[in-house]
DNA sequence: CCGAATTTGTTCGTATGTATC
DNA sequence: AGATACATACGAACAAATTCG
C-alpha cells in the first residue's frame, strides 16, 4: 500500500485555484502561502486592504472558515492584520536586497536599508580542511582551517548566518581580530590583507533545516537561500570560503552584473 | 471493559528532529524534506544507501510508518528508489551550472552539461505594460510589450521557466523570429540587435505554485529559483526583461564575479 | 543449501487533526 | 454546534525479498 495514495479528484474548484488534498500540506497553509504570493501580484488593493473573507473563500473553492485559518496564520507570522467589521490588511516590510559583486563586503550588504544592523559570533573552532575546503582554499585536504560561524542581525531580526574557513597558517588570529572589530573586512585588514575580491559565488536554495529554523528564528518548510563564495587577494590567491544562508523569504540577492567586476 | 492506551506524545524527540506539529504540514512532509537536506550531508553511506527506516523513525522520533510515508514521496520524485529486503537508496544526479554574467546568453547556459537541450514557447500574447514590466524596459505604463513563455529541458527533464516581455513597438515580429530560430539571442539579431548585455540580475527563492508544479514537474513544497533579469543593448536602452524559473533541486546559479563583467 | 537476521512491503486497528455542511 | 468524511499518525503484527555466515 501506498500511503501517498491516489485520491478521488478533488473539486473542480480547488484546481482551480491550485490547491490540493492529501499532499502533506494542509490546504489553509497552502492558502496562506497563496495569499502571500499573491500579496506580491495585486490581491490587495492600493490601501493594502484584501478582499473579504468570503470573497477570498470562494476564488478559493473553500470554506470561509479555512481561510480564515489561513489568515490566522499569516496574522500569527505578521504578514497580515485582521480588524472587525474593517477588513484584512496588509503588514508591508520589504525584503532587503544584498547585492554580489566582486566588491561584496559582507558588513556593507544591508547597508542603508535597516536601522540597526548587528554581527554575532556564534562558534568558532580550529580543524582539519574538508576536501572541499581545501580545494577552494588551495590546500592540502587535512591541513589545518580557521572556522567561524556568524549570524547577521538587521533591526532584530536574523537575516544571514554564514559559515567561513581561513587557512589556520596564513590568519592564525582570525578569531581575536574579528571578536575586537566584528567585521571580516577590518579583521582581514589587520592581518595584512587590505583588500580583496569575491571570485565567485553559487546559489542555491532549499528547505530549512533543524539548525536554520533555530538561529535564523524560521518556521518549518521555510525556504533557505545559500550561497557558497570564494573570496580572493588581489593576486588571486584564495582568502576566505564561505557558505552563507539567507532566508528566502527575508532577503533577495542581486547581481549587478555590468558593474560587477568594478 | 477495553483499556485504551494513551499514548503520549514524544514532543522531545520531534523539537530534537527540528520537527512540528500542528502548523499545517504533515510530519511525513517535513522529514521528507529533512531527508531532502541529509542527503547534501552524509545521511547515505558510500554506496548511496539510506539508514533503515526503523533507524529513520527513530531518529526523527515518528513512527516507521511515517517516514515510510516521507520516503514514498521521495521516491515519487525521482530522488530516492527502495528496494524489498536490500534497502533506500538514493538516485543520484547531478544538478546543472546556470551561469551568471554580463554575457549570459539563455540558450548556453547549460552547456555541454546535458546531452540533449530543448527550447519550446509554450505561450505568448501582447499586452499593455504592468508597472513594473513598463519601469524595466523603460517605456509608459499601458504601452504594448509583446510575452513570451519558455520552457527549457535538459535531456527531456524541465529546467527553466522563462517568461519574457519586449516593447512591441521595437521588436513587433519578436514572437514569430523566435519560433523559427528557438534562440532569444538569434531573433535579437535578426530584428537588428547583434549584441547584448545582462544589466542585473535579481535572484529570490519561493515555494513552487500550482503553474511551477505543472509546468517543471515538481512536486507540492518543491523550491524554485527565480531570477529576475534586465538585458539592455551596448548602448545601455533595455531590450528585455524577464523572470525565470528553476526548479531548486535540478540548478543551481554561479556567479562568476571577476568575469562576470566581460 | 540452510536458516537466521535484516530490511522493505502490507494489513489490521485506533486516535487525532482537518474541512465541509 | 454537531455530524460526517477525509487525512495524518501511531502501534502491532506478519509477509516477502535479500544478505550472510
Amino acid at each position: 500500500m501506498t500511503l501517498v495514495k491516489e485520491w478521488k479528484l478533488p473539486k473542480e474548484d480547488l484546481q482551480r485555484a491550485g490547491l490540493q488534498r492529501g499532499v502533506g500540506v494542509a490546504l489553509w497553509r497552502q492558502i496562506a502561502d497563496g495569499i502571500r504570493a499573491g500579496l506580491a501580484n495585486d490581491l490587495a488593493d492600493e490601501t493594502g486592504r484584501l478582499p473579504p473573507e468570503s470573497e477570498l473563500a470562494l476564488s478559493f473553492g473553500v470554506n470561509r472558515h479555512t481561510v480564515r485559518a489561513a489568515i490566522s496564520a499569516l496574522a500569527h507570522e505578521g504578514v497580515l492584520h485582521s480588524v472587525q467589521g474593517r477588513g484584512t490588511f496588509v503588514r508591508r516590510r520589504k525584503r532587503l536586497v544584498y547585492p554580489i559583486g566582486a566588491r561584496t563586503r559582507f558588513s556593507a550588504g544591508f547597508d542603508g536599508q535597516a536601522r540597526d544592523r548587528q554581527s554575532e559570533l556564534l562558534d568558532h573552532g580550529q580543524e582539519p580542511a574538508s576536501s572541499q575546503v581545501a580545494e577552494a582554499l588551495g590546500l592540502g585536504t587535512g591541513e589545518d582551517v580557521l572556522r567561524l560561524e556568524t549570524l547577521g542581525k538587521a533591526d532584530g531580526m536574523p537575516i544571514s548566518r554564514a559559515t567561513s574557513w581561513f587557512s589556520a597558517t596564513r590568519f592564525p588570529t582570525i578569531v581575536e581580530t574579528y571578536r575586537e572589530t566584528k567585521s571580516i573586512t577590518a579583521s582581514l585588514a589587520l592581518l595584512g590583507v587590505n583588500d580583496y575580491l569575491r571570485a565567485s559565488t553559487g546559489v542555491e536554495a532549499r528547505h530549512a533545516d533543524e539548525a536554520d529554523t533555530n538561529e535564523l528564528q524560521l518556521s518549518p518548510g521555510a525556504i533557505v537561500l545559500v550561497t557558497r563564495a570564494l573570496n580572493v587577494d588581489p593576486d588571486g590567491a584564495p582568502i576566505q570560503f564561505s557558505f552563507t544562508r539567507f532566508p528566502a523569504d527575508r532577503v533577495e540577492l542581486v547581481i549587478d552584473t555590468m558593474r560587477a567586476g568594478e
